[in-house]
DNA sequence: GTCTCTATCTCGGAC
DNA sequence: GTCCGAGGTAGAGAC
């Protein structure tokens, strides 16, 4: 890794075209060819970048940019696009290498999966005498999250956000759609459960038939960790 | 702008948990108190983060750190959520500061806005004797891309992607429901209109009874600076 | 402030 | 490989 404190302009072409004016700049370049643009400020995001696999290169210098005052020109093309990204450097204030090595990466624990394996765990909070049937119920358009049947046997198909936006329902009301065609489920009943549902999401399922319940994290959680203590 | 290279964990508790383990990183600490943790590899997004506007503070070391050889803490809070990312310092490798100012900030150009503008100026791409009627039509829930009449002076209601994906189509469904109970317009047709269409969001399109149009982005263009040297 | 949609999205998983 | 869905999405624009 390459640690480089420029003042610099960077233009980018590809998908897009962008150029960033001239400033004081971190320019991080990666083992993998890429590049990153940082300036002290917004959030993770940089300011430009070039993502792997991609090549670095020194420019030739026109005479247009010696007058300039641009003392190196950097070019990073991406391998695959051809997209590249061009930076010329004004100034030098820092410039640095450090071997890094590979990451063993992030661990990651808890999130929309977590939500399925506890519902699934708890299927009675979608009302009494609902008993699970499987996770991950596979249709030709891929996986209800979750399919159950409710005390007289109807089949419930269920589909966990996080956050309950339109576009779940939406692709809730494309399952059951298709699982009412099949005589041997139908008739299909649709349960959106999140644990925040927005009220424009609220409104459509409604609209549609479909129920909504909130699911609270904690307190399922809550309800694992007991069971567990229980047995 | 501080940047360290050193030998450390992270842990971050807030919307997840997550952990890296101990290894060699770039930890990136900006002046509003965010920090990114990049590895030598990867695209931008750092392998851990905490967002702005964040607070850094130095913990104290308990035993048990101590004993596992951490010679530093760092917590960051973020000021609102309360998420907190805590960092365990092994050992330094470099550590170094620099002021680098405001960033003027980058200067975009050209993507679907722009495509937009290129069709309503070629509208005759959606076929022969079409005619635009407006950009941006307001409805209820939100703004069609492009209102037009064909050449026997019915209503087109055009949905423009760069990638044309399920949601779009979904998305031009609502509107087009929605457009269909007005009498002055009804009945109104959908064209979904994007540089690629993917095959399943053309499927649910055709399905209902949307018309598909692939645009040629370059041809587009070469169209509008030929118009240009033309007048 | 809220909500909505885009993104050079990135990332992971399934097929 | 391609396609699809999730994201601590972030960020911009409209209202």
């Amino acid at each position: 890794m390459r640690l480089v404190i420029a003042r610099c302009s960077v233009d980018y072409t590809g998908r897009l075209t962008a150029h960033l004016p001239e400033a004081t700049r971190l320019l991080i370049h990666k083992a993998d060819g890429s590049l990153l643009v940082h300036s002290d400020g917004g959030s993770y995001k940089p300011l430009n970048w070039m993502s792997p696999p991609a090549i670095f290169d020194l420019a030739e210098l026109t005479e247009e940019q010696q007058l300039a005052g641009v003392i190196e020109c950097w070019t990073v093309t991406h391998k695959k696009t051809g997209d590249e990204l061009r930076v010329n450097i004004f100034e030098w204030l820092s410039d640095e290498r450090f071997e890094l090595g590979t990451d063993p990466g992030l661990e990651k624990d808890g999130v929309e999966a977590h939500l399925q394996e506890l519902l699934a765990a708890q299927i009675e909070r979608l009302g009494d005498g609902h008993t699970l049937v499987r996770r991950e119920h596979m249709t030709a358009i891929g996986p209800v999250d979750i399919l159950a049947r409710d005390a007289e046997g109807a089949a419930i198909a269920v589909e966990i956000k996080r956050r309950g936006e339109i576009d779940g329902v939406e692709q809730l009301t494309r399952y059951l759609e298709l699982m009412n065609r099949d005589p041997l489920l139908a008739p299909v009943r649709g349960v959106f459960a999140a644990q925040e549902i927005k009220p424009q999401a609220r409104t459509l399922a409604e609209d549609r038939g479909i129920r909504c319940v909130v699911l609270d994290y904690n307190d399922m959680r809550g309800a694992e960790s007991g069971e567990l203590t229980l047995f």
